[in-house]
DNA sequence: GGAATTTAGTGCGAAATGGTACAAAAAAAG
DNA sequence: CTTTTTTTGTACCATTTCGCACTAAATTCC
């Protein structure tokens, strides 16, 4: 009975603005926490503690949900770490691709790029958290194939992105000619993922800047 | 009464070899079980699976010491954990350096010490489990000052180290004139927590070691 | 052989953890 | 106002976890 459920001939047709946030009006009782804002605290939770560390009634305070509702709307604990992680990685994909996107010098992108990433890693009210791919999901990904799926696939990722802007500085000249992009993309994430465990490391930030320009001045090759 | 204990006439003068496992024959039950071993067997196990995530239970079975001895070895968890990373850092430093008091040229020494990085952190029955600095001990460091301290110290220990084989590199001539020996030992060290995280992503050899490769290339100048 | 000493091993207990059952509450629909 | 639907919040359960008390065992010293 409840396959046609009805034709509401009134209000919201199909295809008005869609994405808003326009809910058509839910039948039983209204939620008391967005999940939208809800899944950012368990990512920041889990992100400073990790997956293990992490307890329910963590999870639980931070978000402001009690155990049973977080059940119900994001599944068990698994789940809900799988889910930070993949917000996590939206973010940060979202973040790179509008860098990327950008028509700069390639020294510009790389500064763009780091310092983002510094921003992400160093964030955190009780300490910098560094990255969620290097630190915690990968701790996960020896014994969870999902997780390390995702893991594998935020590297390679990561490599890509940097091996294609490499590659266009190479064909508009701003690399030397035996510049092999696949390489200094390589190395691109090697620094990544060092200046991410240092800074969980608190490191500072002077520092962490420091070899970015180091690091930046040796793939460009002091151009 | 226990003061002088009394002269034995016969063998075990007190300076023997000392330091070899010749136990001046200790009082009461003796232990089932070697110390080193069995520290061994924790290191294993914590390299694997973290801190949080193991259990005395999962220590226990690994060692093959009861919870009580256990405590009464190594004291309560925390302590098993740092004692365990003091091994872990202790053998690594041990390795490194072995290598760098070779005088051979700058590449020969950092294929050694890759190489070497690879087989610690690709090993383990369960899949690999990448390095303790990285993973383990740099989830635990936000929380914990003490952890946080040797994780800064293995840090620098590593740039350190790289800074000094590429000053001699350079002093011997096998460096260009204008590299900086401070950045390349920050690249150095990215390229092994690069390659850190990807093993315990079960990114294979063959790939880390291209990687490798490439970033010595980088490094070295095309020399 | 008996006392002293050190370790092994069983087992307990308090707390925490992940997960869920169930009733009360809040809204829309009829 | 009653029914239906969805969420909240309390309370509970089974399991795990850490740490330790206490007894039994094994060895040396006298």
């Amino acid at each position: 009975m409840v396959q046609k459920k009805k034709g509401p001939p009134n209000g919201d047709p199909p295809h008005k603005k869609e994405a808003a946030a326009a809910e058509p009006k839910r039948r039983g009782r209204p939620r008391a926490y967005e999940p939208e804002v809800a899944l950012g605290k368990a990512l920041d939770l889990f992100r400073t503690t990790g997956f293990a560390a992490t307890s329910l009634d963590d999870l639980s305070a931070a978000t402001g949900m009690n155990r049973p509702s977080l059940y119900g709307a994001f599944g068990d604990k698994r789940e809900l770490y799988i889910k930070s992680y993949q917000r996590y990685r939206d973010n940060a994909r979202a973040l790179m691709g509008d860098i990327f996107r950008n028509d700069w010098p390639v020294r510009r992108q790389l500064e763009q790029i780091f310092a983002s990433a510094l921003d992400i890693y160093l964030s955190g009210e009780e300490g910098p958290r560094g990255c969620f791919t290097v630190m915690t999901a990968g701790s996960e990904a020896v014994a969870d194939p999902d997780i390390r799926a995702m893991v594998q696939n935020a590297l390679t990722e990561l490599d890509k992105a940097f091996g294609h802007c490499f590659r266009r500085a190479k064909e508009k000249g701003e690399l030397a000619e035996n510049a092999d992009p696949a390489v200094l993309a390589q190395l691109a994430s090697a620094t990544i993922h060092s200046i991410a465990v240092r800074a969980r490391a608190r490191v500072p930030r002077k520092e962490l800047e420091a070899i970015v320009a180091g690091a930046i001045d040796v793939m460009l090759g002091g151009k």
